[in-house]
DNA sequence: CCGGAATGTTCCATATTTTGGAACTCCTAC
DNA sequence: GTAGGAGTTCCAAAATATGGAACATTCCGG
């Protein structure tokens, strides 16, 4: 029985169990991903094998195909990111999900700072065929999403502008705020209203209302994102009153106290 | 060919690859871990199997033994608690470890705060064989550690309860403080004299001196840990001076700014 | 201390599964 | 249209994973 890299001297090592560790320990290696091509060449599996393991591990999430680039990355299996904490937190904030959707038929989506991004943690989705939705594991960027605007107020301004100057605020719709000065005059706007708002800034089509769980301890907000054409800005208001209703209720939950 | 469990449709699925999944998705159920047996009753392996996936993914970090209990739970490389950033993080403080463990001749940590308590991510052993040193991957509490007070500075005091409450504040030693209101003292007097120290509260014959990592973005801290015969209180100013001078020179090198 | 139960570890013949190469499909660029 | 590259499918047989049983170790109770 051979098998790769060092088994620091364990016996019974099972061949197969090492080559998924092999793919899983590349995998996280980079969070843009790696296509099946380059899975084979790096970990030197032939081409068929590689695409089996691939296909096996994304069939249990601690892979995932990019839908865009094709490109295999990190899975939601991979990504609760305390672990246990963040399980627990997502199957509580379930229901109020699933709950705001039915009051509002709109797509609701659970977000966490994750890096330099924001990954989509849970999705509750639109019963509208036309809608606009993330999947769990999607990554977005802090200044164009709302989700992203209502953490950014949560966490340490310096912080902020060290991720915003390494990721950069690239201009994804005529929309989208570019400039660091914009950006934060925005976020005292979200803090003191109660909201963060992406207004067609990360998709053209695309409107989003995000709040904020602080309290919590982890860096999350939820977020309603909808079609612009059935969000219009003078709704706004309504649908954030419900979100920062549901998240005062289920911080109160959660916390076993209330939100100063 | 049959798999176990929703392969979602997905074909060349390989059943390796999914009891690899069964097994990681079990043991990230309940973080002090489960023994081979139960694994094997969860999981409905044969025992043998069980223990030879476990002691793969044991030797591949995905799966650590506890020393104590002896129960195999989640290991080293899923604790990257924000995946990339964490590995980057390490590999940067790794020299300034080494070299505090040149200068000093003790055993130099790396932690960060997971889920309710502190995870080693980074150890530089001392060179004496009489040591103390945890091992990467083990977990401390955060109200008898240095590494443990030093964070708990530099997250909300309301988030400290929260976890105190949860976790208790168990006795490990004589000089263990076991209550909230002289803990909230002790984080007082860290905060102000810029370092957190561990006086025989987690370990008998141990000391330990902690400094935070403020502006990194992430709840970490160093410390250095030694049998306290060899670190004599009087000793720890000019040892907690060494970490400090090191912290602040390499939240410099990261951030490329210097802390406040 | 002894015995029994429980947990962990080792071994082995063979059944099962994984394997890797080749063929095929699809897509893109020239 | 053609070529090349990435992804997908197939299959005979080589390789490995398998599971049960035996063995070793530890723990607990009488």
């Amino acid at each position: 029985m051979e098998h790769s890299g060092d088994s620091g001297g364990k016996p019974y090592s099972i061949r197969a169990v090492q080559r998924v560790c092999n793919i899983l320990d590349l995998i996280q290696e980079k969070p843009e991903g790696f296509s099946l091509t380059q899975v084979a060449e790096v970990t030197q599996f032939p081409k068929s094998s590689a695409f089996r393991y691939l296909n096996t591990l994304e069939s249990r999430r601690y892979v995932m195909r990019d839908p865009l680039s094709g490109l295999f990355r990190i899975g939601p299996a991979f990504l609760p990111l305390q672990s246990q904490q963040l399980t627990v937190l997502a199957d509580r904030i379930r229901p109020y999900l699933t709950q705001l959707r039915d009051q509002l038929e709109e797509t609701l989506n659970l977000g966490i700072l994750d890096g330099n991004c924001v990954s989509y943690v849970e999705i509750v989705e639109s019963p509208h065929s036309v809608r606009l939705a993330a999947r769990p594991g999607d990554r977005d960027p802090l200044h164009c999403t709302a989700l992203g605007k209502a953490i950014a107020c949560t966490i340490d301004p310096a912080r902020v502008k060290t991720i915003l100057d390494s990721e950069g605020m690239a201009q994804r719709t005529p929309a989208t705020i570019t400039s660091f000065q914009d950006y934060l005059e925005d976020l005292v706007t979200t803090h003191l209203r109660g909201y963060a708002l992406d207004n067609c800034e990360n998709d053209v089509d695309g409107r989003c209302v995000a709040v904020a769980l602080p309290d919590i301890g982890l860096p999350v907000a939820i977020s309603l994102s909808a079609p612009a054409y059935r969000l219009a800005v003078d709704d706004v208001p309504k649908v954030a009153e419900a979100l920062e209703q549901a998240a005062r209720q289920l911080i109160k939950d959660i916390t076993g106290e209330s939100s100063s």
